[in-house]
DNA sequence: TTGAAAGCGCTAACAA
DNA sequence: TTGTTAGCGCTTTCAA
């Protein structure tokens, strides 16, 4: 690689002059200019971004915590990410923290040796306080921290509700909810939302409510056993797509008919729920917008744009597929 | 941040004696060794990463390049991939090209200036000199390039030949294919595999042979014209699993039952084809292996340790979902 | 308008 | 066994 050595000595002129060129700062006399760009330009020279983070303390990369890429909600998010930071020169690492803090941890560690410039983070970690005292900027996605991290994500509560209501007004009478797990804040957030619909019901009771997880198998034994205890239940509004989809596997396999004698309604919408059969009503989150608004705010962060508001929730919509009459 | 400086103040020692301590190399006195080690814990000291690469002209990081991390084949080999290099304390870049050589080519501007170690693309790019060229180790996955660059994939030729045999032998008697793009290397494999079962016999002609794309919209409106023209068809094999899991949708569109008037197979093996109705059958690639594999190999490279085999063709397995008899 | 030089934090050759 | 120092490639202050 050449350097910024070589170029000077080529165009004649000092380091310090190319450098100016370069960053376009400093006087510089049109001639000389010229001469230098020529010197670039012949010797096919690019800065050496290394040496060029060690003097400024940064490096034009955020880093993207994820529980799991393989999580089809994160790569979208991943992708709508990139394509920002790449459009503006910044480049993304990618991680995976499996929700363990140890590993988040450990990523932050490695952010602070490489001049990582900031971190878009979905988390669940219990206590946050690391993620602030390390003075790397900071946005979370999909999942809330606290009041102090900038946060771009849907409504939750609201979303619920939606999903809910859309069962009763299909003319669901037995509304169950499958449940993500406790320590994520968004299963608690929907579960809220289910609950301002379902609670004063008079067919409403705990039983209804049932704990699950996002994997697949999990999902299916707890459908199973929700819909042998109460047969008369004929409506599932489940923690997440993923979810929705096992419900709606648990359910066939139990001889249910889907809608007719069980609407199933999911959350997300990720783009996997249009290619089953059938497809899977769901509340549909902007998942790209989350992933654009997030990358767009956490450049203004790090350059040092002040921003007005923190805290976003981007508008669900319901999407209507076949599970749902 | 602490420097190496003030651990040498601290410790009383030179810089050179702390950097010994840091990297194991050269002799140290024992008694000097745990001072300096004192002084690190005492100032919570970690080294800079980037005055390290700027020196060693390397960055302890890797690149992916994927066409869309959107893609779901590609979340779980950059999963794989990532596990492997974060557990060898190495930090993975993610990067979109959508299959644009301007995009790879920017990328690969990119990773010179930031000394990236190495990378692992899937790539359909016609003409690859530039990769070769830019003197970075590099590895395929999923996509075979020339002999010259490493690979990790499975063998198309021989997952299709499988697939095609499996309708056969379940009793397909007209067996349609709808292949992938064919600017890309595994659709036209593909392609041939299909073909070493079919061709001789009497009952083929061109006409089952569809081009298709990787979108839900072109793979249902081809296979509708397919189903439409040619009645008898069924059995198909699909390009890939997204293609298979619309052209179901198209089938059951169209009124087929499946598999009863029609049998569907796939190829890849992503995840989300076992949460359909019915369940796909497909040809299923190791696919975390595969990244797994492409990781260790880039890491050998880097490393400078040889190995004697630059091209891994994994193994596939026949998925039995239930949209084959 | 330009150049000399210090310094970002680290490693390694060389000397002691 | 340890320290001094040059240098990785760049930016920026200061002086000219």
């Amino acid at each position: 690689m050449t350097t910024i050595k070589q170029v000077a000595q080529e165009a004649e002129v000092s380091v310090a002059t190319v450098s100016r060129v370069l960053n376009n700062n400093g006087y510089v006399n049109e001639e000389t200019r010229k001469k230098v760009l020529q010197a670039i330009e012949k010797l096919n020279y690019v800065p050496n971004a290394v040496a060029r983070s060690l003097f400024k303390k940064q490096s034009k990369t955020v880093a993207l915590i994820v529980p799991n890429i393989t999580n089809p909600f994160f790569p979208e998010v991943a992708r709508a990410i990139e394509d920002v930071l790449s459009s503006e020169d910044y480049t993304l690492i990618l991680c995976n923290s499996d929700d363990q803090e140890e590993k988040e941890q450990k990523y932050f560690e490695m952010m602070k040796q490489k001049y990582v410039d900031g971190v878009i983070i979905a988390t669940s970690t219990k206590s946050p306080t690391y993620l602030e005292k390390n003075g790397i900027p900071i946005v979370a996605v999909d999942r809330y921290i606290n009041q102090n991290i900038p946060y771009v994500s849907v409504n939750n509560i609201e979303g619920a509700r939606k999903a809910v209501q859309y069962l009763k007004n299909t003319g669901c009478k037995r509304i169950a909810h499958i449940r993500g797990p406790e320590y994520i804040h968004n299963s608690e957030e929907r579960y809220q939302g289910y609950l301002t619909v379902v609670k004063d019901e008079s067919w409403f009771h705990k039983g209804l409510v049932v704990n699950g997880r996002f994997d697949a198998e999990t999902t299916m034994r707890v459908t199973e056993e929700l819909l042998t205890s109460y047969p008369d239940v004929d409506g599932i509004f489940a923690g997440n797509d993923f979810m929705g989809l096992s419900v709606i596997k648990a359910a066939i396999k139990l001889g249910k008919k889907i809608p007719e004698e069980l609407s199933v309604i999911g959350f997300d919408g990720i783009s996997l729920s249009k290619y089953t059969n059938p497809e899977l009503t769901t509340i549909e989150q902007p998942i790209y917008e989350i992933g654009y608004n997030a990358a767009k705010l956490l450049l203004d962060v790090i350059e040092g744009n002040v921003r007005s508001t923190f805290h976003h929730e981007l508008e669900v919509s319901l999407y209507k597929g076949q599970s749902t009459k």
